[in-house]
DNA sequence: GTAATTGTTCTAGC
DNA sequence: CGCTAGAACAATTA
């Protein structure tokens, strides 16, 4: 699934492929998830010009004309998909048809992928831009396992399992680590880490994308890959679940707390 | 037929 | 009551 690396280069493609440009027709396949009803989405958001995406969390947001704005949560298995020679995508959700032919769709197999109408500011700060006394606060007063804060979306928003355990890895820092037991130097290597392993991820995708909607990318992923033994360094990879998710890391990650 | 997947939401328990 | 851990749910594929 698409997490916030893909997500942020989902924004910078339809940003450079269709900002300024009017959406003539909105094409709601499976209205099942919307928050209002088609019909009303499809008046809010037709002959408007798509000024700006941005990714909040794990969301895209589509910033339209007239203060228009649409929230759009891919869950676990939603993708984009650009419009070619007027073939509809198979699972397509919904499908933005801009003046001038092209566009691109919104599919999910699993018919989860969640459309908000003017989504209501979330209060807890994106994992790229919260401030690092936030975290090391945050960090001092919770007890839970790292991994499962890393995740919260309510305490900070975007990172799923995946990268949850790419930034634990590079931080040298056992997802099993509690929050509050952490040291405040570590604290801020694994504050740096967030944004080191994020940014290097969206360097990766965006070079390998191009203006290309693909599906998320998890070539350069280090840890946290299914069916390989050990990382690129030699070290043992172990897997275990946190929270019913699969966690995967190695025995140089430290675990500080019980 | 069943397990696996993972983000979100609900609920039980301390 | 606040916090945390875990279950339930979603839909589909291997």
């Amino acid at each position: 699934m698409a997490e916030l690396p893909d997500l942020t280069v989902f924004a910078q493609i339809l940003n450079r492929r269709f900002q300024g440009r009017q959406l003539e027709r909105l094409e709601i396949t499976v209205a099942k998830k919307l928050n209002v009803s088609e019909a009303a989405l499809k008046s809010a958001l037709e002959g408007r010009e798509l000024s700006n995406v941005r990714r909040e969390g794990k969301t895209l947001q589509l910033h339209f004309s007239g203060a228009q704005v649409l929230g759009l949560h891919l869950m676990l298995r939603g993708e984009l998909a650009s419009l070619e020679h007027d073939e509809k995508p198979k699972y397509q959700i919904m499908a933005f048809h801009f003046k001038g032919g092209e566009g691109f769709a919104v599919t999910d197999r699993q018919k989860q992928a969640t459309p908000t109408l003017h989504p209501k500011q979330a209060k807890a700060p994106d994992a790229l831009a919260m401030e690092e006394s936030y975290f090391k606060s945050l960090l001092a007063k919770k007890r839970t396992v790292i991994k499962t804060l890393l995740m919260d979306q309510q305490a900070m928003r975007g990172i799923g399992n995946s990268y949850a355990d790419e930034i634990l890895y590079d931080a040298g820092l056992s997802p099993f680590a509690i929050a509050h037991a952490i040291p405040p130097q570590k604290a801020g290597e694994l504050f740096h880490s967030i944004h080191t392993v994020l940014e290097r991820a969206i360097t990766d995708i965006a070079g390998a994308n191009g203006d290309e909607l693909k599906g998320e990318l998890r070539d350069f992923l280090s840890v946290h890959v299914p069916h390989l033994d050990e990382t690129a360094n030699g070290e043992v990879i172990r897997t275990d679940k946190i929270g019913g998710r699969r966690t995967y890391f190695t025995d140089t990650q430290k675990r500080y707390g019980s």
